[in-house]
DNA sequence: CGCCGGTTTGAGTCCATTCAAGAGGAGTGG
DNA sequence: CCACTCCTCTTGAATGGACTCAAACCGGCG
């Protein structure tokens, strides 16, 4: 419950920071809230569809996705987590929850009631509004996913994937080699792409026969970031990432950026991230 | 620039105060937000990919969507918006628009800067939580849309779309007779759910020929909603609509859409939600 | 009237699916 | 250690849904 070993939501504070600027006040606040650390093995549903005011997450260890159901059996998965993700923000302001939570890997979470972080956003603005962000974040990432889905092909949309996750955990400090955790099956790359499991493994073959990436026991390596990047017509300016390396940017967000007289609160929020690494 | 015409502004107190309770003096607050009213012919771009730090609308009349460019021409329709919407929270609180913004119908809509709206919320906790989950909400709409692109036949996708729009029509008291209006051509029927223009007009014949609905000149008429719900699996929750009307309401809303599924590890669950809980 | 955007229709093609069946690996229990 | 199961990945052949590339049709409008 809450205690005074404020280091576990510290990457609560860290993500929320990234999205408005937090005063040490804030920060202390968010580290005192009430919560209770747990661990899931392998596919454990922590919200399912159709359940009532489910509470929300941090994930500290260990990946997770969010999916739906069709009538005919039919799944959707509609995003994926990784380490240091708030998870569920989605479902938990609403009285019942609109999609499935999973346990991609086992998992390490701490369990938050949502109350309190009610109870927060309404004391402190900037926690709202970060809050808020983080929300809106989500978002423009499922646009790109209804792109992805609707108007690539299949090497696209794989390799689109592949480019998000890989610069997602980049981002998250982990896997620093060329190799990056691969936690999805051929068929969930399936179900979060739009295709079948069978045509993503030919897919996939395709991918690896053009020297674009190599997928061996969850792993995968990239040799060329920027050929696998214009396979997948990716962008990462959807991700709305504090700070990409340089290595990673592809030229078009580069161009981009390197306007000077770009806006005021990105560069804020650069520092502010700055500050806490 | 601002004037003192306050009524305009009513429709997004009535849009706010359906998401959290808003007390007199927050309600007045909104009414008194500094606004400049347009009207735009069809197809302007109010918002374009890449613009920076865009302002936010109200949409007072006609028809909107959002939309994505693909690298190679594609274009993928994100959503589509009527009277009452908030137009662009997603795009407003950052630096760069991630995606386009365009007048479906010619539209009259309320120009708000992004300033005095974020000002509010840090003043009225109530409106910030509200602003909030009108995000989460398009949030869910969107999950939906990935749903219904990736996992659904065209003939279900399509209807599904009918459903969607004719529903939120009926939600914002537009046509209320048997007719609805119907803002998008094929084409961008098409765009919406990731098909072809032509595809789209075989499977409207077939849907026609099925007696479950008929379009003519921007008209569409649904003669068995239940039948074209079922069509389109179509259930309303994901709208999070305040209150639908019972005719309009599917019966599988009502009891739990619990699909049985895989859900091998389900039994880990359970015993490890209880121990949560 | 002629233009123009939207709808309709046709024929051929291709991408992705379906339905199998087999192979490889990891974990389990005897 | 093996046999066993389960899961994932792989491969093949046949099918089909959706696409492409036209061209023609239609109604509204200047």
């Amino acid at each position: 419950m809450s205690d005074i070993t404020p280091s576990v939501l510290a990457p609560l504070v860290r993500k929320l920071a990234g999205r408005s600027p937090l005063g040490p006040e804030e920060r202390k606040a968010l580290l005192c809230l009430p919560h209770r650390e747990a661990s899931c093995p392998v596919g454990t549903y922590l919200v399912r569809e159709g359940d009532k005011a489910p509470d929300f997450f941090l994930l500290l260890d260990g990946y997770a996705y969010r999916s739906k159901n069709g009538r005919n059996g039919a799944r959707q998965i509609l995003g994926v987590h990784l380490r240091g993700d708030l998870l569920d923000l989605q479902n938990s302001l609403f009285d019942r929850a609109d999609h499935n939570l999973q346990a991609l890997t086992p998992i390490e979470l701490a369990y938050i009631p949502t109350r309190s972080i009610i109870d927060l956003a309404d004391l402190y603005p900037a926690i709202a509004r970060a809050l808020w962000i983080e929300t809106l974040v989500d978002g423009s990432v499922s646009r790109e996913w209804m792109m992805n889905i609707g108007r690539r092909t299949a090497r696209q949309r794989i390799a689109h994937l592949f480019c998000e996750l890989t610069l997602r955990q980049k981002m998250a400090g982990i896997g620093g080699g060329p190799d990056y955790a691969w936690p999805l099956t051929q068929e969930q790359i399936g179900d979060a792409t739009g295709l079948t499991g069978v045509h993503v493994n030919r897919t996939l073959q395709a991918l690896r026969e053009n020297g674009l990436m190599t997928t061996g026991r969850r792993l995968v390596t990239i040799p060329d970031w920027a050929a696998l990047q214009a396979a997948g017509d990716f962008r990462s300016d959807y991700l709305h990432l504090p700070a990409v390396p340089p290595e990673m940017q592809d030229p078009f967000t580069a161009h981009h950026a390197s306007a000077p007289a770009a806006a005021t609160t990105g560069l804020a929020r650069l520092s502010h991230f700055a500050r806490l690494q």
